[in-house]
Order: structure tokens, then sequence, then C-alpha cells
DNA sequence: CTGTTAGCGCCTTCAA
DNA sequence: TTGAAGGCGCTAACAG
């Protein structure tokens, strides 16, 4: 690879003239500056980051840590990738994931502060994780994504439960009185909001509990519960619940002769590829992954130029969006 | 940040000693080394990558460019982290998108190069881009993940072909003979391995073409295609298409009363998050993204580490995976 | 076993 | 408008 003394050496410049005129800032003529350009082009030059950020003492690149591999990330990587190249930086990609024993978050730990980025964003949800954030913010900016808003830690998370309280407004507003809360893995935050709206329309509170049980069982186990429902003396006439088991619901619903949408509204939660691909399509929450992204990195560059340099940790939520197809 | 120099001073040694002790390299009493660590954990030093890098005249860090974002990439990116990691570098992310018009290849690639990645993984298979890496992977070690071979590349692809020959080996195992099978997007190593099978199998080719229409449109065309299916004079006895096209497919068996798999069997293509979630879960040809990750990693590890530093380009195949749930 | 010297590629300060 | 000198953090080559 080129380098500025290969420029120079070919230009008959100083080293000095020929970082100016590549970067545009300070005094050169014209002619020089043409005549650098042109060297610059004909060599395939580029300047080297590493040696850029360490001359300059700053990185000039940011990191995303990421919980396990959800599909749905890749979306918000692209987002914060997308937001970082506009402020001139470059994303570095770590997993903490269970699949791979060596990669915990404290394994990664030296990796990422080796790399010495200008602030890290972590995806991530785990006490655990958290508290190690809490000690990594005041040596670097973190940004976090997470499931529920951290008092004490820059974060940005999902309105889980605003949208949940919206979908169920929603519902009401079609004219459904008996609506199940069909209750699945990390439900909380929904639950909560699913709470409230019932109990600011004055219907009753139905709430049905999944086992937790692994994604792959998930589906058989919808089945078993729209059944269930379906046999009740007064059956629902809606139920919200997250996408994997509304698959199975509408499966067990097909099964007991159930219409959905004419006698059992059915709404998702998060709007994962399946979503649209069920039968019927399914009426979902579609979680604001780019934006999520976009916001969180938004919030970290904040903190690396200094605008909110020592302000105090700021959550924000993000509002899902109520995607309807067929299911209601 | 600690840098050498302040532990070097908090211990009275020189840098050199310090550094020596640090990387276990060389010469160093055991109570010197013992000083050295225990000053290096007080001050939580790190060492800079981007100085080592610098130093050492080489970069620990690979780049990896995905060409738009599949939720499948994310286990590619896992898989090639980890092998990554386990070398002692690092990843960089970048998308070409055309959701974000300044994130095409070309408009990527200053980026890229100023990084100086030791080497480069790219995932994408538009001509334009194969072009371009072409003339890169003569400044710099590269390895594409494409549809197809490519002579010239390095390349690791999936055996596309090779999976639905096996698929469809399968279907005549349960008796099947009148297999059907669906085109759509990018399916033309599919169809060939398709059409081997029936040759050899002696069974007629029956070729459905689907429209090539966006993803949101895709299932209402399965329905449709059933339909059509399911009226023929002498109707099939089993499809294989893509796992977005099966789902649409199954919903219109069921509204034309006909059961999957006792009437038709179906296998989809992609083992994408849906496949298990459909009605019923679908039997299909799973991508093995960890496994492709895996491959191109430790082939651009070996052209890094100069095992095959001017060896021929090689293109590897990976195989598929049948995953049998209840469709097929 | 330890310290000194030099320099990776670049940029900032200062002087010309 | 240009050039020379110095140093970011680190390590390799060489002395001691």
């Amino acid at each position: 690879m080129a380098t500025l003394k290969d420029i120079a050496r070919a230009t008959g410049l100083s080293m000095n003239t020929v970082s100016r005129a590549i970067r545009g800032s300070g005094y050169v003529s014209r002619q020089t500056a043409e005549l650098v350009l042109k060297t610059v082009r004909e060599l395939d030059y580029h300047p080297n980051r590493a040696a850029q950020d360490l001359r300059r003492r700053k990185s000039t690149q940011i990191t995303v840590v990421a919980e396990s591999y959800d599909y749905l990330h890749i979306e918000k990587l692209a987002a914060i990738k997308e937001y970082a190249a506009e402020c001139g930086y470059t994303m570095g990609v770590h997993f903490t994931s269970e699949d791979y024993p060596q990669s915990t978050f404290n394994a990664l730990l030296p990796d990422i502060l080796e790399q010495n980025p200008a602030g890290l964003i972590i995806i991530a949800s785990s006490g655990f994780i958290i508290g190690k954030v809490r000690e990594l913010c005041r040596k670097i900016p973190c940004v976090m994504i997470t499931f529920n808003g951290v008092p004490d830690i820059d974060c940005v998370y999902i309105d889980r439960a605003g949208g949940v309280y919206d979908a169920i407004r929603y519902l009401y507003g079609k004219g459904r009185r008996r609506i199940v809360f069909c209750e699945t893995f990390r439900a909380r935050n929904r639950k909560l909001g699913y709470q409230r709206a019932v109990r600011e329309l004055g219907i009753p509170e139905l709430i049905v509990s999944g086992t937790m049980k692994p994604l792959s069982e998930i589906r058989r186990e919808g089945e078993q519960i729209a059944k269930i429902l379906a046999s009740w003396d007064n059956p629902p006439d809606a139920v919200q619940t997250s996408d994997y088991m509304a698959s199975g619901l509408l499966a067990g619903f097909a099964a007991a002769g159930v219409e959905v949408p004419r006698d059992v509204s059915v709404i998702g939660f998060d709007d994962r590829e399946l979503a649209g691909m069920l039968n019927p399509p399914l009426t979902t929450l579609a979680q604001p992954s780019a934006e999520v992204g976009k916001v969180s990195a938004q919030m970290l560059f904040e903190r690396i130029g200094g605008v909110r340099k020592d302000g105090p940790p700021e959550n924000i939520p993000v509002p899902m969006r109520l995607v309807v197809r067929n299911s209601a």
C-alpha cells in the first residue's frame, strides 16, 4: 500500500504539504493540490486510519456488542453502521453467544478495549452485562439497547408496554371485549401494557400463561392453547401474544373450526419474517429495529462529540407500529 | 487509557522490558514479570491494537461486506467473527444496501481500504461486485460467499443444486412420482438439481414458474399456484420450492381441501425462521449459514497466513441439510 | 536479563 | 505557501 511518503517522493514535495493537500486543510497552491491528487489516484493511495487515529489520539471506530444473534439484529446493525458512516466512523461487531462458549461478555472485553473504540453500543438485557456496562461507561461512552430502561445508563428500548396497550385499544375499537393476553418468554412489559389497557377500558383481564418452552415447542403449545380457548364456555374474541405463539394459535384455531379473524382476532408481537407468511397473514406489532439502531447511534455520537459529554444518562423509548394484515 | 509508558514509569522499568513481559516473549525474570503484570492490572492497561498493528506492519482486523441484509446473514457474521477471534483478529462490518443509497460497494471501498484490513469476506453475488472483487483481490486477500462458484476468485457457496437433488430423491424414496419444481427468484441452481434428479429417476419434469414477485406478494401467489396444482387432471404428489412460496402453497392446499403431506408433500428451501412455524411445520433444505461463515473464514486465514499465499483460487461448495418436519 | 535506539504512517506545531 | 522536527503507542534490532 502506498504511503504519504510515497506520494511525497513521487511529487517531490514534503510529506506535510502532501498531507495538507489531501485533507484539503490549510494552505496549498492550486497547482500543488492538483499534482498531489493526481498522484494519489495514480498510486491508489489511501490514508492509513490506524496511523491517523494514533496521531490524532482518537479512534474513528465504534463497536457493537450483541447478546446472541437474534435475526432482527441485522437491521439494527445496518442502521447503526449507516449512521456511523455518516459521522466518518467504521463499525466493529462482537457477539456474545451461548453457542460459542469463549464469547462471553467478559471474555470479549479485553479484545474490545484493545480496539480502543470511540464508543460502544451494547444490545443486551442480562443483569450481568448491564452491571459490566455500568462500570465500562466511566471509561468509554456506552449506549445500551435493552428490554427495559436502565436509570443510570444511556439506553434505548422498544416501548413494548405502549405497543401492546395500543394493540388492545385497537381491538376494542373493532368491537372486541374478551381479549386474552397469552404470556410468553420475557413478556413482562407487554403484560403491563395489556393490564393498563383492559383496566382503562373496563373489560375483563384474561391472562393465559404459556410455559416458556424453547422456540421449537412453542408452536405446538400454541395449538393446544387455541383448543383450550375455543372450548371455554365464554370464549375470547381476541388474543394478543408473540408471533411464534401466534403461529401455533392460528393452526390450533383452524383445527378447532374457529375462524380468524371472524370468530377471534389474533395480534402478534415483533413482526418477524414469519408473520406475513402465516395463514391468515398475521396482524402484529413491529419492532422498530432500524429506528432503534439509529437512535442508539445518535445518542452515542452525542456523547462522543461532547454535545452531551457529561450530562445525565438518558432513556429513550421507541414506539412500536401496528402492522395490520388479516388476522385482526 | 494507560499506556506502556505509564507501566514503565510505575514500575521503574524500561518500556521495552515491560512490553516483553506483557507479551510473554523473550527473556524477563520471574519477579519482573510478576511486577509488570500486577501493575498492568492495577492501571487496567490494555495494549493499543492500532499502535501494535502499525508497528508490526500488519492489521489484525478483517472486514466483512454484506450485500443487503438478509436475516440469515447474522449467523454467517457470528461464525466468521468466532473464527477470526480464535485467530486473534477482530471484525469490521459493512453493508451494501438499497435502503441506504450511499452504501453502494463503490462508495464503501475507500472506507474499507483505509481500514487496511488483513482480509475481506464479501457476501454478494452481483456481477458488478464480483468484478470489483476480482481487482481487489490482487491487493488484499478476498474470499466471497456467493450463489455460484466463480472460477478465478476464492469463494464458498451453498450447494443448492445438490440440496434440491437430494430432496427430490428423498421424495422419490417416499413413493412420490409426480414432483413439481416451483420456480422462484434466483432458483437457477436449484432447478438444475431438480432436473438432474428427475432425469436420473425417470419421472416427469414438472416445472411451474412463479412470477418472481416481491416478498410481500409471494404468499398470495403461492395460494393461487396451489389451487391450480390441485385442479390438474393428474395432480402432483409433491412440490419443491422456496420457504416463502411454500407458506402460500400450504395455505392454498388447505383452502382447496388438499391435505399435506397425505395428498401432497411440500419441501421448502432455506429453513428460514418461518419454516418451523407453518401449518404443518415445513420440511425444508437448511442453509448451512454458520458452516459457510466458518469455511469462508478458514479460507481467508489460509491466504492471510501464507499457507496458500499464492495458490490458485478455490471454490468450495457447502452441502445443505434436509430438515424433516411434517410437510414431507 | 535489561535498556537504548529507531521507526511504523500520520499530523501538529513551529519556523522559514 | 511550504518544510523540518517531533511524537502518538508500540515493538524489533541491537547493545550492554
